[in-house]
RNA sequence: GGUUCCGUAGCUCAGCUGGAUAGAGCAUCUGCCUUCUAAGCAGAGGGUCUCAGGUUCGAAUCCUGACGGAAUCACCA
């Protein structure tokens, strides 16, 4: 839609032209809707012309505004120091209402140039479940790939599954050792949990191992050996973990033992990995079914470990890398502030950015896309920056379509997540709670008792999921937020449940009004009125700016502002039973839009809305 | 130590491309369901926008500095 002031904004720049002799442009007239303490639709700013004009506020304003009211375009105005608060027609209103219910709102949204993106979300290790941190990364990655897409974009999603290296040889070394061939079906478990508890077993068998040794004769010779001057034995083996792991211990030598298979492609441990990796897909694939999201393609490191060596051979052939005396091979940032990094090591074999540049390359074969979205936290900004500068220095036209939307960590009210300290919030569980306490709510209501349990369930899931959804998206992505999760099951205030409850509302009316809706628009515009619709002719630029800044928290808290001015609307108003049949199609063709647009965000978030609650 | 990010009500967050008296929700307290779904509405209390300078008619917002917190600086991924 075209901006729906510009015709004011015309005129304004006309008057200042023909009452004042002052070219102005567009973008230096300051308009904005009124505050609602104030009588009035928008406002026009006068203090940077005072000095210009030489005239006091009173006077530009007095004259700006007779002058618009004689054209028309204004009812009345008023002034309160240098604001100029103008009253427009109702046929402002009308004419806006009109191209609102005219139009498709699919096309209405819609920016000028669509381009191509690609987006990668999600990643995880195939040796855990999905956690929190997970959660949120999946709700923003898949929020985002609405909008872009709503907005006209072309979109594909992808993720890298990490299926490979010591992690997950650890489980499988866990599983052969003591599952005595359990499997998740023998023992009712989803997948990605049965593997996850191979691996904390291992972590624990390690532990016991370690324990034992560190009272060894050998352990005991090891820390009087190489301990620092006046560490504590508590601190040394603290320290010296990592190389009892790869060193002494027994465990660490198997596993290590069973990565070298695994490379070497031994028959046995590749049949075994992929039989564990499958269980693990079985059971993300059941908490993306969940969260309701899925991936146009998948890379697997596994296959992409290898790539990327032949770009770093162009890029020593083009003098962009550094070969080291040892063979390893580095890039030199340092003329843009970043440091040395190493791009080969001296084996020849590759590092996480090796892989990483082979993947973009395949990528950009495959999708030619104008933008890469790597949905990863901001622990990993420093890899990106090196990423993107290490492509620019390789003149890869692609380096300019990186973007790494690094939203921040997740934290409990109690610091940071420690798998080591058990405090990791698993996302099955989260599901399980939200839902549970959306079921709770729904039973003291007793709304619901006319469905089917099928129905009833689906409803009772939508709004748990609502809850959870919402309770993460509202969050400006790039912020760590504090994930209390005795907050997240709250279904009151600033909620997504409360945004589905003014959907729900307005379906409610629509049942129950009978006879077919007349689009009308001859009613007074109230102020509640005016506020609903204002919103709902911003819904695009909220909507694409929140495309262009990579955010759903925008249109989030947008949609939270609409649905509690209709809350507002509804206990002001009646609807169904207003005073004239064209008073109640007025009500009803407003609610209906704004039940549309709360529908269409809530969607481009991810989240699915039902019709009763 | 270098780099980057953050600091707004008791708590969780909006507001940040500069505009009027800084907003929500939670929590606390008070009203409103025989009338369209009370997961709602109306209201009360709660603020040195970390601090100090600067730019400006105007600063929570922009700039500089300090203080506090986080992330990162692996031949890990």
């Amino acid at each position: 839609m075209q901006n729906y002031l510009d015709y004011l904004y015309n005129e304004l720049i006309i008057i200042f032209k023909n009452k004042f002799n002052h070219l102005v442009s567009e973008s230096e007239v300051v308009l904005t809707p009124c505050k609602k303490e104030f009588e009035g639709d928008f406002t026009l700013i006068l203090f940077p012309w005072l000095k210009i004009f030489n005239k006091s506020p009173d006077e530009i304003g007095e004259e700006i505004g007779s002058s618009l009211i004689q054209s028309g375009s204004i009812t009345s105005f008023n002034l309160i120091k240098g604001f100029l608060n103008l009253t427009l027609p109702d046929s402002f209103w009308h004419n806006n209402f009109q191209k609102l219910i005219e139009s498709n709102l699919e096309s209405r949204i819609c920016i000028a140039q669509p381009e191509k993106f690609l987006i990668e979300y999600c990643s995880p290790n195939t040796n855990k479940p999905l956690h929190l941190g997970h959660i949120r990364n999946i709700l923003i990655g898949w929020s985002v790939y609405r909008i872009l897409k709503a907005i006209g974009h072309t979109v594909n999603t992808t993720q890298v599954i990490n299926d490979r290296g010591i992690a997950i040889c650890k489980s499988m070394l866990a599983w052969k050792l003591f599952a005595k061939g359990a499997t998740p079906e023998s023992t009712s478990t989803k997948g990605d949990h049965f593997v996850g508890n191979f691996y904390v077993l291992f972590e624990e068998k390690f532990k016991e191992e370690y324990k034992a040794w560190q009272s060894s004769v050998e352990g005991e010779f090891i820390f009087k050996e190489l301990k620092k001057i006046d560490e504590s034995e508590s601190d040394f083996f603290k320290r010296y973990k990592n190389e009892y792991f790869n060193k002494d211990s027994q465990l660490g030598r198997l596993s290590k033992e069973l990565l070298l298979k695994w490379e070497s492609n031994d028959e046995e441990t590749r049949i075994l990995w992929n039989t564990m990796n499958q269980w693990v897909y079985k059971g993300f694939d059941a908490t993306f079914q969940k969260l309701k999201v899925n991936f146009d393609s998948y890379y697997f490191e596994s296959q992409t470990y290898l790539l990327g060596k032949d770009i770093i051979q162009d890029g020593l052939n083009h003098d962009v890398f550094i070969k080291d005396s040892d063979g390893s091979v580095w890039i030199d940032l340092t003329d843009i502030g970043l440091d040395r990094k190493i791009v080969l090591r001296s084996d020849g074999t590759s590092v996480y950015i090796t892989q990483d540049l082979g993947t973009i390359a395949e990528r950009h074969k495959r999708y030619q896309a104008d933008h890469y979205i790597y949905v990863v936290a901001d622990e990993q900004d420093y890899h990106f920056k090196v990423l993107t500068e290490t492509l620019k220095k390789l003149k890869l036209q692609y380096s300019n379509g990186i973007h790494h939307l690094n939203y921040g960590m997740v934290e409990l009210p109690t610091g940071r997540m420690k798998s080591r300290e058990g405090t990791v919030v698993d996302a099955d569980d989260l599901i399980q709670e939200v839902i549970q306490a959306a079921s709770v709510n729904a039973q003291e209501r007793g709304e619901l008792s006319m469905l089917t349990i099928d129905e009833r369930d689906k409803v009772i899931f939508d709004i748990g999921m609502s809850a959870l959804k919402y309770f993460i998206l509202k969050v400006q992505a790039k912020k760590k937020m504090i994930f209390n999760p005795e907050d997240s099951v709250d279904m009151q205030g600033h909620t997504g449940p409360y945004i589905v409850n003014a959907f729900v509302r307005i379906k409610s009316i629509i049942r129950k009004f009978n006879s077919s809706i007349v689009k009308n628009n001859s009613a007074e515009v109230n102020n509640s009125e005016k506020q609903l619709l204002l919103s709902c002719m911003e819904y695009s630029k909220i909507l694409q700016d929140s495309g262009k800044q990579l955010d759903p928290s925008l249109l989030a808290n947008y949609l939270y502002q609409l649905a509690k001015d209709f809350h507002k609307y509804y206990s002001e108003y009646r609807i169904l039973n207003a005073e004239s049949d064209s008073l109640i199609n007025w009500r009803i063709n407003i609610s209906k839009l704004v039940g549309d647009h709360l529908e269409h965000g809530m969607y481009c978030l991810g989240i699915e809305m039902p019709s009763r609650m």
